[in-house]
DNA sequence: TCGCAAAATGTATGCGCTTACACTCGCTGA
DNA sequence: TCAGCGAGTGTAAGCGCATACATTTTGCGA
């Protein structure tokens, strides 16, 4: 690590100018196939690898994109970790049980957007930087991320519309999956509430004029309402009364599910439990069995997510699954388009969602 | 976007010299309330936010650290999508039955490192840059990478050992979770091989000398050969002959441990089984209950890798979980240890490994 | 052999920022 | 009253690279 090379290294050490290898790096053919040699020779020799601040300075373009996400607050209380110190820790422990692991599921998503995103970036040429938005009064990764990037992908609402507005005037803004609002920026969506209707539909076929039940998500969940906005459009066109629906609202959560499907069936057996997402109607299943209720006999159920416990359950769940590394793809690709076209009309790419027809919501002939 | 506000526009709207807007930004105290005051408000008048690129070739540091993995193969044959001609595409398609996603497994702990290397860069002050191995003959996105960022974390073996070489040259380097190797670098390791041994010997505890089978990955896998150490470490220990222990090689697949349940059946039911990996874990259960055998009343089986459906499963396998959030956070703390103290000697950092005991390894009393 | 266009290379400038150093004040203590 | 001082600010020199433009070299025809 002896003091990083510089062109100039390379190049006294090539015998030439500055500007050669420079050339010799990027427009090889504009050399004389003796001098790259000799060049390449330097390089190799000094473990030359040219800085990307200076050229991104005298580029004026860094060829890297930011993905930004919202936090994870399970993140942020993240115990302390200390691997500096961890010589004399022992190398494994034995954990009986287990803990459960929690909200997981969007994590996972976000995953796949990143690797989707990653993917396509690199197809195209760019690095990618990722932040996770943290609420850090003075420290704004945002902004940080934003001066070091030719463009800025953002998770919908990751970002307050105000600063997000500020970045826009520095650099290119691509929303993911939110509903279009400021609206100069370019977004790519996800017709979740147009598959949340269709699966409805798909339910009500069978089921008739039934009890329907909804499970819904918090009240504060942008998901959640777009869910409960598609379920609600294709009862109302089946011509079904809405305030004919048991709805019970959870918080996401498996165990909220199972209190929601307790208190439903105190009521009534619904002919057809929608939930606005996995875990809720996994916990829905688990109460419905305790209950003696089956599934999908009985009861249909669905889910939204397509998280890898729904596939795995008896009965299989049946669900909606986001396309989200082909979100991450498409926002590279937005993003991509958008600088080499700066002054295009705004982009906006809509993706097809899947359903997943299992047998949780096949009654059986 | 227009053309974006740099120090002098800044400066010449606030009425001071760039020297004072750069002291505004970076230490604030130095400069006069009242200057400051008006400096900030030129700042948010205009958008501004400063060039990483400049403020890195200024400082001779980026502040950007970055994470470098080995490729999935599968994303690089990933279906060509283009987003940008999408909109008359459907909303939504619908699917019967499941495809199987296949080696979603290893995809999903690179994440979680990912995760945890997020988090503690957040802490340290760093920003992420993340880069996937990908066999491209001219284009290094390492390389491209290392010229970019103020160190690198790279997964054991994702790198060939004379560009790593090259690469520590310029920058810190630390390697996540592979063997010591050339070994100037700093290292992360998790102690797979001792938490194996140590689940062998609770195995062997209940079964005493009945037969033994080990499932083993391939054989150009060096997790796979890790594992395998260890295992065979406490067999021997135990004073068994390790020519009297039943060995399979699979995959990692399911359908391979599937594969070697029946193929060892065919010889004689073993005491216990222990696989390398969850997924033929899990294969091997499926061919002990299709040929009657129960686990954990006549076989125990254990896994390794702590996947979803390990816990999903019945009986539930006993598994053991890496810490790969930690093997994140840790490679990040190193880094930024060692980019404070660039000659200390080689760090080596250890993280436990968490041993999950669950019903498929306990003979009931 | 010489002349000239084209190819190859060198020179010099600027990208936007940080920071060492120089400078200007308004005060303090002698 | 004035030297001396420190706080606040300005000036200017890079940081390492790309590149327009100037200069040299090469290849070729006459």
């Amino acid at each position: 690590m002896s003091k990083a090379a510089t062109v100039y290294d390379v190049a006294d050490r090539a015998g030439v100018s500055i500007a050669t290898v420079s050339r010799v790096l990027r427009s090889p053919d504009a050399v004389r196939p003796a001098t790259r040699e000799r060049v390449l020779d330097a390089v190799t020799a000094l473990g030359y690898v040219p800085s990307g601040s200076a050229r991104g300075l005298a580029e004026r373009r860094t060829g890297v994109l930011g993905l930004y996400f919202p936090g994870f607050d399970a993140a942020d209380e993240a115990p302390a970790l200390d691997a500096l110190s961890a010589e004399t820790a022992p190398p494994f422990t034995v954990v009986h049980g287990d803990a459960d692991d929690g909200d997981h599921a969007t994590m996972l998503f976000l995953d796949e957007v990143l690797r989707g995103a990653e993917l396509e970036a690199w197809k195209q040429g760019f690095v990618l930087m990722v932040g996770v938005g943290r609420d850090d009064p003075d420290r704004s990764i945002v902004r940080d991320m934003a001066g070091r990037v030719d463009g800025l992908m953002v998770l919908a609402s990751s970002v307050p519309d105000d600063v997000l507005a500020g970045l826009a005037r520095r650099i290119p803004v691509v929303v993911l999956s939110g509903p279009p609002r400021g609206d100069d920026y370019d977004h790519v969506l996800v017709g979740n509430a147009e598959a949340m209707a269709e699966l409805t539909r798909h339910v009500l076929a069978q089921v008739g004029d039934g009890p329907l039940a909804f499970l819904a998500g918090p009240a504060d969940s942008p998901d959640g309402a777009q869910r409960w906005e598609g379920f609600a459009t294709a009862v109302a066109d089946a011509g079904i009364p809405l305030d004919a629906v048991s709805v019970v609202r959870g918080d996401f959560t498996r165990a909220s599910g199972r209190r929601a499907g307790e208190e439903l069936l105190r009521a009534v057996v619904p002919s057809a439990l929608i939930a606005a997402n996995d875990q809720m109607a996994l916990g829905a299943m688990d109460a419905l069995r305790a209950a003696g209720v089956r599934v999908p006999e009985d009861t249909l159920v669905t889910g939204f997510d397509g998280i890898e416990a729904a596939v795995l359950s008896t009965p299989p769940l049946t669900t909606i699954r986001q396309p989200m590394i082909e979100l991450g793809r498409a926002a590279v690709q937005v993003l991509a388009r958008r600088l080499e076209r700066p002054d295009s009309a705004p982009i906006v790419a809509r993706l097809p969602v899947r359903i997943l027809l299992r047998q949780s919501s096949q009654r059986p002939s």
